[in-house]
DNA sequence: GCACATATTAGCAAATTAGCTAAATAGCAA
DNA sequence: TTGCTATTTAGCTAATTTGCTAATATGTGC
């Protein structure tokens, strides 16, 4: 289970705007990581990729882009393995799992409550 | 369906621990308005309170904590509504709900991709 | 060793956030 | 009207965040 300082930083984590872009298409496999077509026998994830690879789909620096990738990660929204002199990341995809399952519950439970207080259920849209 | 920026209010609004924690009780329950409790016979929802009850919980001042009850309201994780000169606050359960199935979407998104590449399913711990 | 590629760390400036007090607004009630 | 309650707005400070460049690892390959 998630406590609530490790919910504060995911959702800090996904509250700018180039973070949730970086978790987006880490998650969703968006990108190929440059250095792997270049290299097609390198045993990695399929949709892993490497922090420069991220860098190339923004207007930022590669400093910049690594510390947003270092606050993902710990907000455990994602993984890194170091190999060579490249850092794969990896979607982390328990993390979600979870923060699914607490919305999810919230959402019961309100339901249930409402049903038992009211002896109704609200219609979802 | 959330768009990119409703999304990132969202998560912004839930990154403060005591924006987090006014939001929890909203959802729970955990107040009464103390203010209902010399007026019993008023119809309000029944987890619905003010924004000087919520007030009472905390250490900061009221103006604090109304700003940052605007900020819940902005990303529309609550609703106001204002009878006589107090402002009721009521949990607005469409949000979550959308939240939780967009997190359950990504995961079962990702389950469904790792199962048509590797052909296993990945254990739920 | 030397050059190159990848990534992180350090140090800095600008912008934003989160808190405060005082003042203003709005409704209720004597 | 006057006073009281509830809330918001304005203006301020301190802390945090987000970006940068320059410097520093760290690993690869000649």
């Amino acid at each position: 289970m998630l406590d609530m300082e490790q919910k504060l930083k995911i959702f800090k984590a996904l509250s700018n705007e180039t973070r949730f872009l970086i978790f987006k298409n880490v998650f969703t496999g968006g990108y190929a990581c440059s250095l792997d077509k270049k290299q097609p026998g390198v045993e990695v994830n399929p949709i892993a990729t490497c922090v420069s690879t991220i860098a190339e789909h923004f207007n930022f620096s590669l400093p910049t882009i690594s510390a947003h990738i270092k606050e993902l990660k710990e907000a455990k929204i994602i993984t890194v393995e170091k190999k060579g002199n490249k850092v794969y990341i990896e979607p982390n995809i328990e993390t979600i799992r979870e923060m699914a399952g607490c919305f999810q519950t919230l959402v019961s439970n309100f339901d249930n409550n409402r049903e038992l207080f009211f002896g109704d259920t609200l219609a979802v849209k």
